[in-house]
DNA sequence: AATACTTAGTTGTTTTATCACACTCAATCC
DNA sequence: GGATTGAGTGTGATAAAACAACTAAGTATT
């Protein structure tokens, strides 16, 4: 259920508390890249235990950043997949991939323009003047 | 040290290992928005001991990512200070924020432009081709 | 037909991480 | 001179995670 380690009024730890336990991250980026299965997911995730995985998908679907679908009933058999509010992650995962292109000393991934194949950087947009910003700014809501 | 907590040949995992511990980034978050002191740090996050935070002040130090200053010698006073590397978690803090106003059932802060006060997106921009990409690709370095 | 293997977990124990609380030490505030 | 503040350290308790073994149903192997 809801854990609420963090009892902050901020997006931030308001969204740690949700996606901010060990390897929960992980698990959803294996998700977002296409597997999708309890086998799959702990196969790539080294490390992993078959207790954490099945209690953070149990978690996630409740959270509701994930659904679980029965592909077999003799024996229940589920694949997972993310919702829209998983797959909203994705700019989170970018963030992290770019952080990690520019600031650690071994680099693995990084974010390309796909039909020119240059590196691309992180900006804002904003739909209303319908340019980049070079003045962002974070308010309370 | 280093903890590696997770060996995955993956920038995520990688950036997880140094900053995805309990209450970092929410330490780095704070001194982003200018806390730079023990206490100011600590008492804008409640729940958070002096324990923990000495510990991550430490490691985060360690890793490059804030750097500490004396400013008095009798006693012994420090100041904190994020780095560039600590500087460049703003995109990641950024995309959590915009996660977080867009999927959490109460938001607390959103990202603006400045100049016109709405509410911008996340995108991506080729400095090659001078565009914001449609077609991000996320590729093995 | 018996044995091994795979999937998707559950249960139980050990180890590690985190928390809560008390304490230090020097300086300054009342 | 006692209380409070700033910046921590130390210790024991508790929560979380790692590790290991086990289950149950189906599939493949010998």
């Amino acid at each position: 259920m809801s854990k609420d380690r963090y009892d902050l009024p901020c997006n931030i730890a308001q969204t740690l508390n949700i996606i901010g336990d060990r390897w929960t991250l992980l698990i959803i980026h294996e998700m977002m890249i296409g597997r999708t299965t309890f086998n799959e997911i702990k196969k790539s995730l080294t490390g992993l235990s078959s207790k954490l995985l099945s209690d953070r998908l149990k978690y996630l679907e409740e959270a509701g950043l994930i659904v679980s679908a029965l592909y077999s009933e003799h024996p229940p058999r589920y694949r997972y997949k993310l919702t829209e509010s998983g797959e909203a992650l994705e700019t989170v995962f970018n963030s992290l991939i770019y952080w990690g292109r520019h600031h650690l000393p071994k680099c693995y991934k990084k974010l390309i323009h796909a039909s020119c194949g240059h590196e691309v950087d992180i900006s804002y947009h904003c739909p209303h003047c319908q340019t980049n910003v070079d003045d962002l700014k974070v308010i309370e809501a």
